[in-house]
DNA sequence: TCCATTCATTCCAATAATGGAATAAAACTT
DNA sequence: AAGTTTTATTCCATTATTGGAATGAATGGA
């Protein structure tokens, strides 16, 4: 692996950034900044970018927006995953059925991006809202890292530890064995559900400054050992369920995008809970069949 | 205007590749070849990207294609652009009342790029599908020319001057002028719809060789007059509709994109024809107007 | 309305990326 | 199965890009 490459890493930096704020615009200088540019070199960036479309250039406001390029893109990148579109038909069909939340994210750079969503949420809170990124910290992003290498294993609890107390690091590293071991990861409310917020919960679609990383911390910080991982279903149907998520798997073996189910009724069985994980397996494994992906070994 | 940055166009080189085969996969000496890059420089840019899943390698067959990050970017990209939401919308109910094919389009780095594709085509041929990529060239995209600046609209006819006779090109020239007089482009079908071809048919989603481009520049010099331009709707009555565009503006009154309607009966009357123009105009207009567009002095 | 501040744009010395050759590893052919 | 061609990867001198300061433009506040 040659040493990476600073030009492109750029533009894609700049990419990210904007896709992690859909809804907003941004001048010369807040990409430069928040990207970690010069004015001098976000400025022919940004003016080569938006030359070919690739950004959107809004003249009155000097600021820009991802381009049309783009659209075209990201609609040529969707025919290349059809697991994409499988995952939609799908996880539509879930929601429909069980009333729930369901929704897809992958592992890029080190961040969950949500790639889609079906089902309307039954509170606001743990919205996602398609190209929304998060951090991949505890409670989210098990099933990503449960059947990585021990390398990204080691980094994902490296980032979570100074954040636990010991008995609480101790569980997560159990549930990344456990996950793995059962082939999906199902949390339980805690302390916070009582206050109407889920655990998966995490300040989103806002600047990543120090008082944003402050507030993700003590979020983590607080944590109850069942929002880690429920260590079996009875412990998830009397706390109630945040969130289940299960693996689709690329043909490499490695974890395409997982799926999630979220906004599930509070007075589930255990049965019904374990039925719901189910559907959401067979769901997962059925996409990992159709797009010729496989479990590692 | 500093000096385009390389570095910055050759990863858009690379991703405007890919996205123009968006059914194919590319080693990483084809890419090269194909966007002008050293292998050196092509291994470096290729892993670089795939590396933040802008591209996904396929280990098996050493090969690339657009990656799980881009699906997230282009939803983002979506959001950004509430007209191509609107425009999918709406062509999708012109659609399906009138009987035809409605699609939109727009103009990215010099070439014809698909958005948004709406309604069963009639016919296998003249079918869009989105994410395709096709030549700026006539009869197709009089509408992305029509209100831009005398630069561009040289450069339109330059390229076509080479194929066209005398007395054809003056009808283009004529037309652009036409066509932003009146607000709409529309194009009769000429002697190739007899063999069941459109003259919006171009060779599509293949490398562009030479081969291709002969293919296309005979194409071009095959065009009869109204299909370069019906001058009146009464000749496109006659004639057959082969297509009708209509521009989409932007806030800064250039053409954001356009609206192309295909696929009509072959049996219209005049009356009938002005009634889907006067559709698809509207159409135009009112996704102009949500999104605050306008149209240039 | 004027001033201060922020922002966009240009320019040049310092620096990091690039092209091309060389090497190694596949893939294909005979 | 061995030879041949194509492909992927590494390396280094050449060359183009970059960061930072300076300038000019525009915005917001008093």
């Amino acid at each position: 692996m040659p040493d990476p490459s600073n030009p492109t890493n750029r533009v894609m930096d700049v990419l990210n950034f904007l896709a992690a704020h859909p809804t907003e615009r941004f001048s010369l200088a807040e990409i430069a900044r928040h990207v970690g540019l010069s004015n001098g070199s976000a400025h022919r960036l940004l003016t080569t970018m938006a030359a070919r479309r690739f950004l959107a250039r809004h003249e009155r406001h000097r600021t820009y927006s991802l381009g049309l390029a783009l659209v075209a893109i990201g609609q040529a990148a969707i025919e290349q995953h059809r697991g994409i579109d499988i995952a939609r038909r799908e996880l539509a069909r879930l929601a429909l059925e069980l009333g729930v939340q369901c929704s897809a994210n992958a592992l890029v750079d080190g961040e969950i991006v949500v790639l889609a969503r079906e089902g309307t949420a039954r509170s606001q809170l743990g919205l996602t809202r398609v190209g929304e990124r998060r951090p991949l910290l505890p409670p989210v992003g098990l099933c990503h890292v449960a059947w990585s290498g021990p390398a990204a294993i080691d980094t994902y609890l490296a980032a979570a530890r100074p954040h636990l107390d010991d008995a609480l690091f101790g569980r997560l590293a159990e549930a990344i064995a456990l996950v793995r071991r059962r082939g999906f990861a199902i949390a339980a409310k805690g302390l916070r559900a009582a206050l109407g917020h889920d655990a998966t919960w995490l300040p989103v679609d806002q600047v990543r400054d120090a008082a944003y990383w402050n507030a993700v911390f003590a979020m983590i910080g607080q944590l109850s050992p069942g929002e880690i991982q429920a260590f079996d279903l009875a412990e998830a149907a009397a706390a109630g369920v945040s969130h289940i998520s299960a693996p689709v798997f690329a043909p490499s073996g490695s974890v395409a995008f997982q799926l999630v189910m979220s906004g599930l009724p509070s007075d589930l069985t255990a049965g019904q809970i374990a039925g719901h994980v189910e559907r959401l397996c067979a769901t997962a494994a059925q996409i990992t069949s159709e797009t010729h992906g496989r479990a590692p070994d």
